[in-house]
DNA sequence: GCGGTAT
DNA sequence: ATACCGCTTCGGAGT
DNA sequence: ACTCCG
């Protein structure tokens, strides 16, 4: 038990010499330690979304949990929102400052997610998501992918930013300004979706069947709706070595030297230090769907 | 990790 | 007293 | 209407 000052808080700390990775003997005291000292990158890209936290409290090879209600039990400066579901309201927390970052690392919350809009205007997302995601280890194959993907956006005149997941795949992101409701935003991922399949069909699907899938990459626009979210941008993920879901430079994206198991809880804070933030401008990039939306009618008439 | 409820 | 329990949601496509 | 999927 210790107390570890952050901006004007002061955040109690305990078991930090408890292992949440077994394996490579990750501690809840390096998570702490890799939130607090990533937080002045990372915190930018959490601000004003509602947050799900998905927590280990006896490590990684235990079953862990996901959190969206967080209504109980919270310190008052921590900042939540309520907001509406099918079936009444959640209240999420939302993290604006370290603080709350490191508070919420000191509850054995190894990965945050965040949804696609901001709280202030929560029906229209400011980002569009694509997931790629690989059959099996097959990293290359996202990469391929990524490659066709972004052709097709630059036709559109739209900007994207990549990351790795943390998992097998890789995040396309195209930062948005608000306007557009979620169905619409979704009906365009759709449509995108479609074409890019149409480019590639023996080696992209659409399906969501694991079983129709047949060894193809699965590019999922399903993180575009009201209560999805993703996970965000240098949050660390629950699998063996702590791997980190990193934004990437467009030069990286294709770099066949890319290893993205590479990016840990034990390197990315070195890499941010060297290289900066890759998406550090996303915010400045956002555009309209309006004239994509134009274009890509063009693509789907030719069909 | 922790509050709530059952034992 | 301690033991166990809960702790996300969304929609599209397939059956 | 219910299941799978992430």
């Amino acid at each position: 038990m210790s107390t570890l000052k952050v901006g004007r808080r002061a955040i109690e700390t305990s078991n930090q010499h408890k292992v949440l990775f077994p394996g490579n003997e990750v501690t809840k005291g390096e998570l702490i330690a890799y939130y607090h000292e990533v937080a002045a990158v990372m915190v930018p890209h959490l601000k004003g979304r509602p947050l799900t936290i998905q927590r280990f409290p006896d490590g990684i090879d235990k079953n862990g949990f996901y959190q969206k209600d967080a209504s109980k039990y919270l310190p008052d400066w921590i900042h939540t929102q309520k907001l509406p579901k099918d079936k009444g309201t959640v209240n999420h927390v939302i993290c604006d400052n370290p603080a709350t970052l490191v508070y919420l690392a000191n509850q054995a919350a190894i990965t945050l997610h965040t949804g696609t809009s901001r709280v202030d205007r929560v029906e229209q997302p400011d980002q569009l998501i694509f997931d790629l995601d690989p059959p099996e280890n097959a990293f290359r194959s996202a990469q391929e992918a990524a490659e066709l993907l972004c052709a097709l956006l630059e036709e559109l005149s739209l900007p994207r930013f990549a990351k790795t997941t943390g998992g097998k795949g890789l995040h396309v992101v195209v930062p948005l300004r608000r306007g557009w409701r979620y169905r619409d935003v979704r009906a365009f991922a759709d449509d995108t979706a479609r074409v890019f399949e149409l480019r590639a069909p023996q080696r992209l699907t659409t399906a969501v069947r694991r079983a129709k899938r047949e060894g193809r990459l699965y590019i999922d626009v399903g993180r575009n709706a009201y209560g999805a979210h993703a996970v965000a941008p240098y949050s660390v993920r629950p699998s063996r070595g702590a791997p980190v879901s990193t934004p990437l430079f467009s030069d990286e994206l294709f770099d066949e030297d890319l290893r993205p198991e590479r990016f840990t809880v034990r390197s990315v804070l070195e890499r941010i230090g060297a290289k900066g933030d890759p998406w550090a401008s996303m915010r400045t990039s956002a555009v309209t769907l309006t004239r994509a939306r134009t274009a890509l009618n063009k693509l789907l008439a030719k069909t």
